[in-house]
DNA sequence: AAGTGGTCTAGACCACGGC
DNA sequence: CCGTGGTCTAGACCACTTT
């Protein structure tokens, strides 16, 4: 089924492609007349590039590309788009690939067999030429039978996955710990002994729910920061009950 | 202006607290004739409940009450409703209450002058009665002026600041770093030297724009970790130049 | 006053799940 | 088959901003 919004969203990505951040995007109206469709569908189209962040609505001004926003991490996006989106350009060392059986733990994130063979890559991640962070990825073999090096040095490895393979991730886990780094990291994030770090864990799941990778990355705490925009929940007030 | 939806959803919030989760909520066709409105609108309703984690959807099947859930960490919520979700019993324990000229940094968080006073208390945040994080809140006292000590044992400050004072809580915006606890907090949190913490700073506006509070948070990393589910972003794909 | 986004209606038909 | 949620329409009126 193709949803008409989604067919909407993605001509309104066409638009703000050739669109300065914060011109207007044509009121809501002309683009129903040029999409053929109804208001409703728009806005829908509409709601969801809002609530990604490529659009602002101003209510009775109009509609406006977004200025780039430091904030909208918890989205699932690659490290690339999370550095352009921070102003960096993005960079990429790899500093090791091979392929083994998956052991215990990681069979256990990936939901496979523990003699099941696995693609690891660690790669340094770089934003401005500087290290930014330290991330190994973990793919089963088995979904990825044919991947190389190479494949990781220039294309995304999201494209690639749904390019090469018809792999498309549909949703993930991710947590977020504190810690430090330890002797090998500090060396190369090039930062002191013991620096404070983020540890973040992902687990990547195609749309019918089969884990596609699991990723642990380790981000320089001087360097990386987390924002988020907060919206007031709901606040379900607990009542004395009846 | 009092929004259809939003009153649907607050109607629906009722229903849901006296159900079990994994109950089945109405369908929404009953739900319309029940509140007399159109099926939009009840689905624009359930829509954020379902965003705010309290329903689930199953096409063709229906909509039910959501089991609680680990992760929705980035909403805004106060810290004993983050603890309630995590499945601890919240607890608080003052360290010190004062009111201070706000100074430098703080006027600038706050946005008020330098010389203006400021309402801040220190507390030591519990769950299941063992310390998790340590939490300093900074108000502009000209905006509670005689807010106590003994304001903050009972009530939530935020239920305070809406019945008391009128103040609602629009948005807000927190950043989230990594850090090692020094020998304060160590001692306070019952944690070795130098564990790692994060470091939240949070600065809530009123739905005007003003900001109403700044808070500073650490919270021990060997007990408190962040997890989010994640959804993909539409990817803004790259393209070459036409 | 004109133009924008925000809300709402009363329908229609489709897709999915279970009987 | 039926009942569920998912999508979509063609309008209406309201609220806000700008002229």
């Amino acid at each position: 089924m193709i949803r008409k919004y989604d067919a909407v969203g993605a001509k309104v990505i066409e638009l703000i492609e050739d669109l300065e951040p914060g011109a207007a995007i044509p009121p809501e109206r002309e683009l129903c007349a040029r999409f053929e469709v109804s208001r409703m569908t728009v806005r829908r189209a509409i709601d969801e590039l809002v609530r990604e962040g490529h659009l602002d609505r101003q209510h009775g001004r109009g509609t406006f590309v977004s200025r780039p926003k430091i904030a909208q991490p918890l989205t699932m996006t690659s490290f690339s788009e999370d550095m352009r989106r921070r102003g960096y350009v993005p960079g990429s060392r790899t500093l090791s690939v091979r392929r083994r059986p998956a052991g215990a733990q990681l069979a256990w994130r990936l939901e496979i067999s523990p003699s099941a063979k696995v693609f690891e890559a660690t790669r340094l991640r770089l934003a401005d030429e500087q290290p930014m962070a330290i991330e190994t990825l973990n793919l089963p073999l088995e979904i990825v039978p044919d991947l190389t090096a190479d494949d990781l040095v220039n294309a995304s490895l999201y494209e690639l996955l749904e390019s090469r393979y018809g792999i498309v991730l549909g949703s993930g886990r991710q947590t977020i710990e504190p810690t430090v780094t330890d002797e090998t990291e500090s060396e190369l994030l090039g930062v002191p002994l013991h620096t404070p770090a983020f540890l973040f864990e992902r687990t990547s799941r195609q749309t019918d729910g089969a884990a596609v990778e699991f990723v642990r990355s380790v981000y320089r705490g001087d360097r990386y920061q987390l924002v988020a925009d907060l919206h007031p929940s709901r606040s379900m007030t607990p009542r004395t009950k009846r």
